[in-house]
DNA sequence: CTGAAAGCGCTTACAG
DNA sequence: CTGAAAGCGCTTACAG
């Protein structure tokens, strides 16, 4: 029924491994019969069966990437450069979504593993030490993305959260601000705590005591931000600024302010890591640290083909620069201009 | 070195089918027995190669889903609604992303014929005529989504297209407004027209001639809205309300609206299909028609799965309805109501 | 430049 | 309830 490489040999009158040979381009074969294959292939409507030439050669020359929240642009972006990478050097790329859920997680690479993928590159959830522990047992080749994980020693490619941190604190005290409250992700993630870093270096340098109150922490999601700012705006004296982890966290503020009648950044400034690049259109919503999403993704492919190719390389980190936007639109019309550089 | 399921039977002392009807419960195997194999699966660290079974079974129990912009949060909901549904049913889904080109379309597919997926669901570029009836000579099981193309007959699920215009439509005439401009997607694709017919039919049953230059169409991006507002707004008389067909096109109009100093909707109204629902968190940014995308995803995957179940199905059609919402807030604190029902 | 044999790791189909 | 044999559709390894 369906048309094996077997059928295509007989029609073009030559062996299977001729024509194995002459679809892969593995091995000579005279110009004049690979052209009878290629009648054959034409003709019998051939499509090859990756599972068998897998099996067999044990490479599927399929890779997974895992993320933590489909929803977010951020990794989107990280995806669409993971997968252009991944294409141009002949590798097809299976997207999963973890939902910072460490089960689904755990179903998922036991899923991949059985389909023999060839490596992987994880955004780990916040307990994924075992999962990866278990990877390296397996000695299945992977690569950490955006977040470190205790106990495992891996290639990982990351934005510099800490750098980022401090530009953005800093650019808030150096316009004037003094009592900034942020608000993170959870402790267990390494962004979270490096962008913590950064903001307390900042106020260091500055000379300004740092307050506990003002910190605070919970997922990665719009409710923290609500939540927190709500929290914040309860203190005496409040914050006269709010620094937001990431964007999700940055529209649960904006609404929790816009619910307690503040204006941005007229009754408290506001700045935050990423933004909604289709939605804000290369003008962010507010003044944001942008992370190089789409070259976290290639260069993380690009750790990962090296790694592929020689197994026992020495773990690598690469850190990428951030960038600071000042601004500005949030693309509705209202202006949101925090302060200028 | 990579643990067999031959492995896994040597250490149990049974034979390998026995490991094979114990793991994937298909046939009888005695309590005892079945728990000799989970230790032995256990301390070998056993992982089965799906690659092999399928191989044999000619089932991968894979799906795939190609959608036509992932950066559109529309297709992401539809993604979580296809993978929820699949996952339920014991099947993974791979996520593809054509970018509304058809040459990204035919290389993936040709990449998932090759991994012999069980079947799939595609939303169609705007050429994917021939591709779609070459998968119908393979007998590929597949569903359409979102668009119907001519010369395919096949399963399909779309949302109300038609149906949602004629509500946003009637929504702005009652309001008062009565030169509505249109800016949809290319006139290849369905849902496009099906909008166009859904204004049109409204504008008739209000007793209003329409005029063909109030109708501009484009691919269904940013830049169609906005080069197509800045069209619009030269008319004389000028438009007093703007219909986007889509959300990325709504995006554009507001951008050209801005830059031309209009308030929207002191100056002009605007409406739109679908939103950016983890931006604007349930209060859509404009008065909008959602369309249930989490279902749509989950309907094409029960009639896919009908369809696995019983290849000779007739194609069934299923649209469901959308919702309109009148609105309200953009989520950065500026109102941006267009209307009150 | 081309081929015959063996085998990747499973499951099907047939027995008992 | 369990097993021996065959085979899914390729590619590897060895020859010529």
């Amino acid at each position: 029924m369906t048309v094996t490489l077997r059928d295509v040999a007989a029609k073009a009158g030559v062996s299977a491994i001729t024509v194995s040979r002459a679809l892969n381009n593995t091995g000579y074969v005279s110009p004049h019969t690979r052209e009878r294959i290629n009648d054959a292939v034409a003709t019998l409507n051939y499509i090859p069966n990756d599972l068998a030439s897998s099996l067999r050669s044990k490479r599927t020359q399929l890779l997974a990437l895992l993320v933590t929240d489909v929803t977010n642009p951020f990794w989107t972006t990280v995806a669409r450069g993971v997968e252009d990478a991944a294409i141009d050097a002949g590798y097809g790329v299976i997207l999963c979504n973890t939902d910072e859920d460490p089960a689904k997680e755990a179903r998922y690479l036991d899923l991949l593993l059985r389909r023999r993928i060839d490596g992987l590159i994880i955004a780990p959830t916040t307990e994924s030490t075992e999962i990866l522990q278990d990877l390296e047992r397996r000695t299945v080749p992977f690569v950490l993305m955006d977040r470190l994980v205790d106990g495992v020693c891996a290639d990982i490619v990351r934005g510099d959260s800490r750098g980022g941190a401090y530009h953005l604190t800093m650019h808030l005290l150096q316009t004037g601000y003094k009592r900034i409250g942020m608000i993170t992700g959870p402790s267990s993630v390494s962004t979270s705590e490096d962008r913590v870093a950064g903001y307390l270096a900042a106020l260091d340098e500055m000379g300004i005591a740092h307050d506990p109150a003002l910190i605070c922490r919970g997922p990665y999601r719009r409710s923290t931000g609500y939540e927190a700012t709500l929290d914040l705006l309860a203190q005496n004296p409040r914050p006269d600024a709010l620094f937001a982890a990431n964007n999700f966290i940055a529209l649960g503020v904006l609404e929790a302010l816009r619910n307690e009648g503040l204006r941005v950044p007229e009754d408290i400034a506001l700045v935050c890591f990423d933004d909604f690049p289709h939605v804000t259109a290369g003008a962010p919503f507010l003044t944001t640290i942008l992370q190089p999403a789409a070259e976290i993704g290639s260069a993380a492919i690009r750790l990962l083909l090296d790694r592929l190719a020689n197994p026992d390389l020495e773990p690598r980190e690469v850190v990428l620069p951030t960038e600071l936007l000042v601004h500005t639109s949030c693309g509705c019309g209202k202006e949101l201009r925090v302060a200028s550089s």
